[in-house]
DNA sequence: AATTCTTTTTTTGCATACAAATTATATTGT
DNA sequence: ACAATATAATTTGTATGCAAAAAAAGAATT
């Protein structure tokens, strides 16, 4: 019993070599979640899905205990689970979660990076200037979100990290990728500059503000192409697989 | 399949009337972590524990896996789950994002609240002034974390609370009550004082400046606490049931 | 034809059973 | 006596089976 709290720290490495089943089918889900595969709202039916998975349902369904404590899909008593399906005043409050996340993960990392994240911070803007130059729109989500990433590192609180992956994968399923008018994609550029800025003179204070404006500002395109989405009748809204 | 979305709004009030067996486990096995009686580090031993909540392992196993996901637990492959065991780091870093999750909570109340709450958190208020008074301990704590749950609604963000509930709950089972000395007490005071100030001004800025001063002292004492505690080797640490 | 009630089918929820891995115990050799 | 290895017991992980609930389909009534 004693030697449990000894082997602790050791065990915590292998955990991820092989990675259960009910883990791994959790990972598959949340991956058919975000892609649309399970559309927001559809049911998630074991039987079917533990054919698609190959896998019985008993660790198919720990694993949908698991989604539900993170917030991706609702459980309803005797009626099985439905994949996350947002309101409108659930993105907004969603959003305003993470503004306030990121603003502190912001604080956090201007009072504590290193020279060298900052370096690094410093190689993937003038990477995501470049990919905005070409209007590479993947390239720019992509690096976009590798220095989201990095600042959150930089604030060193595993928790908050933690905290906003979480809160965050509920809406990745919106995909709010493309359609960004060119006015908004350059003042998104101005902030990230004002966000180096920030960082390079430790100014908590500054890149918090920066940050908020910069999540509002997120906010707010989402929700423009959401209501858009949304008021279209667009077909094929119910598929599942 | 079109009928589900109208349902669905009726379905989640009898949800709450019978839950559940997993969810009654999960409940249960939060309280039992809670409480200390299943102390951090220990082991959670399905046959054991299923033996005394009276259910198989099946729905035992898928609570497991939501507390997993919530965070009150850690699961070993192949070795089952320990109760979440806090590390002074892991303390440090909870707090941070409890008080940055708090403060903005005080700063949308403080947008948001209306007359009527504000009146009933004033109530409270002097309650618990009431309590510190008397110095009764339990008393002062439930209306202080009356006081802190009536911030957070006044909040209007939902995935606010939760996510605040969420990450508080895992603080929960180091039971810091007691052992307060009466300078901090008073401190601690006039910070609900200067918070009832902020409300009542609408200041969202005040109100979020008090309650990130109020958190960590909070903190503060909390490690101490910790520290002082677990430098004495005390008898009976790896009780478990 | 529409609605209600009945019957059938499907689906979820829980318990049990078995396999694989881990942990504890015993055995052997040095 | 101690270490290393082999064996047994326990424990976790997964699959299957059965009961209860819900959904769907069908029949009867208005």
């Amino acid at each position: 019993m004693q030697n449990l709290k000894m082997s602790a720290d050791i065990i915590h490495l292998p955990a991820s070599s092989r990675p259960n089943l009910h883990e791994q089918v959790a990972q598959r889900l949340r991956e058919m979640l975000v892609e649309g595969r399970i559309a927001p709202g559809a049911k998630l039916n074991e039987r079917e899905l533990s054919e698609v998975l190959k896998v019985s349902r008993t660790p198919l369904r720990e694993a949908i205990k698991r989604l539900a404590a993170e917030g991706l899909v609702e459980l309803l008593p005797n009626r099985g689970a439905i994949a996350l399906e947002l309101s409108e005043a659930d993105v907004r409050h969603t959003f305003e979660v993470i503004a306030g996340l990121e603003a502190q993960s912001g604080e956090l990392a201007a009072e504590r990076i290193t020279e060298a994240e900052l370096a690094e911070i410093k190689a993937l803007h003038y990477e995501m200037l470049a990919a905005f130059t070409r209007r590479d729109l993947p390239a720019y989500y992509r690096l976009n979100s590798a220095i989201h990433a990095a600042i959150n590192t930089a604030a060193r609180n595993p928790v908050l990290s933690a905290t906003y992956r979480q809160v965050n994968a509920r809406l990745l399923a919106l995909r709010f990728k493309s359609n960004q008018d060119e006015a908004k994609w350059q003042a998104a550029m101005q902030d990230h500059e004002d966000m180096i800025t920030a960082l390079s003179r430790r100014d908590p204070a500054a890149l918090r503000a920066v940050l908020l404006a910069h999540l509002f500002k997120k906010r707010d395109v989402v929700m423009a192409q959401l209501a858009e989405l949304r008021s279209q009748p667009l077909a094929g809204k119910g598929a599942q697989a």
